[in-house]
DNA sequence: ATTACTGCAAAGGCTTTGCATTGTA
DNA sequence: TACAATGCAAAGCCTTTGCAGTAAT
């Protein structure tokens, strides 16, 4: 049976790119991932397993995944600065962040699509990619906020 | 007749800021433009009015008409990193950016707030704020692509 | 043996901030 | 007069890049 990872690895060999140490495990790292990840934060777990390996590294393969399809790279709220990444596996995810307590509300992508689709038809454009961010309030905390008179 | 740039002074000081020449002449320069402007264009066109004025006065100004809601102060595709304002009048617009000529597709608002509502709807989550970014061709260059064979 | 990849450190692009000065209220 | 706002320059944050050394094919 071939993994994600396989697949991966043999994309590279493919495109004429190397499979190095570092890329085996940037992809064993996002692998074991379900949500975005910012560079830091999977430099940290890679690092945790390969001390030697560079922050500079991790971006630029990062950066070779995404070009390759490999990973969705990405913005989200709040920390819309930030790029995020994630392994492209399945149809890209939005979310809706939560100002309260910055829990993540996965958007239904028929949501998007829909829009996307409508877009299409009512403008005559192509659409290639779309980024969602909603910010406001996850359930939990929207219902605690109406419990408190506060919405 | 109040304009919008009388409202937002009487704003800034109902709040307790002062009006400064800076600040009116920024509400001047956002006034003047349809358009999101990153702070470097906005900053451009005020120093072209007054040659004092610095770019660290522009971002902080920005900010302080972010808080008070007299600007929308969003990221828009391409350019992803670079934060881009407007003057908060009216439904906050958002675009689809062609990838082949720059232009950007305003997006009708009535598309993310149905999508806004059914979100709201199916999850129960409260929404605040939303950025939609697509990215694709717009019309032109849609029809030119395929035309070409390209699309 | 090639040529790509890596780590390191420095640089880049956008935004914020410390500080002394200026100007509004 | 008091305190907020400004300009300047320096710093911050995230990301990219030059270079010399290292390693995959």
């Amino acid at each position: 049976m071939t993994t994600i990872i396989d697949e991966a690895e043999a994309t590279l060999h493919r495109h004429g790119f190397k499979v190095t140490p570092q890329r085996s495990l940037l992809l064993q790292v996002l692998a074991a991932q379900a949500n975005y990840l910012d560079a830091e934060e999977i430099y940290q777990l890679a690092h945790a397993q390969d001390r030697s390996i560079s922050l500079a590294t991790v971006y630029r393969t990062l950066n070779l995944f995404a070009e390759l399809g490999l990973v969705d790279q990405r913005y989200v709220e709040p920390e819309h600065r930030r790029e995020v990444f994630r392994l492209a596996d399945g149809p890209e995810q939005h979310y809706l962040t939560c100002l309260r307590c910055g829990t993540r509300v996965p958007i239904a992508t028929d949501l998007l699509d829909n829009m996307a689709r409508e877009l299409v038809r009512r403008k005559g454009v192509t659409v290639t990619s779309a980024c969602a961010c909603f910010t406001g309030y996850c359930p939990a905390c929207t219902a605690e906020l109406r419990r408190e008179g506060k919405l």
